[in-house]
DNA sequence: TTTCTGACA
DNA sequence: TGTCAGTA
């Protein structure tokens, strides 16, 4: 099994989400309804919590007490999905010139190699900074 | 016993 | 956000 599939196996009831993030039940079911996190329910209705909601609960957890509001964090939490999905496209695409790299042209490779260096300034664009942040605070 | 939803402050 | 009621 796969690391990634790990990190999403549900585990968890609430009790121990609750110890592990140093949020409230009350403030973590009320962030799944604000779509903030999406637990898998076991058959009795019970929230089961994966590594990788723990992981976004803390990340909550850490916006909150910067002060930033729902709506930011929600913000926040969106453009962090689009970076993983960045990279993860980016490696995909590493990976696929290892093998395309076999028997290109020479003026193939100098396209390959020229978009990668044009994509890389949008990959790696900057981590979010305070100024970016800062519309969200109160 | 623990968790769930809904409701009130 | 905390807390209480009534359930499952």
């Amino acid at each position: 099994m796969e690391y990634k599939d790990r990190k999403a196996m549900p585990l968890f009831p609430i009790s121990i989400v609750s110890e592990l993030t140093e949020l409230s039940a009350r403030q973590i079911r009320y962030y799944e309804e604000k779509n903030l996190v999406a637990p898998l329910r076991s058959e009795g209705n019970r929230r089961l919590f994966s590594f990788y909601d723990v992981d976004r609960l803390i990340e909550i957890k850490r916006l909150i007490d910067e002060g930033v509001n729902l709506a930011g964090i929600k913000q926040v939490l969106k453009l962090r999905e689009n970076q993983v999905q960045e990279n993860e496209a980016k490696k995909q695409s590493e990976e696929e010139s290892k093998h395309y790299k076999k028997d290109l042209t020479d003026k193939e490779l100098h396209q390959l190699l020229r978009r990668e260096l044009l994509e890389s300034g949008y990959l790696n664009k900057p981590s979010i900074n305070q100024g970016d942040l800062s519309r969200f605070y109160h």
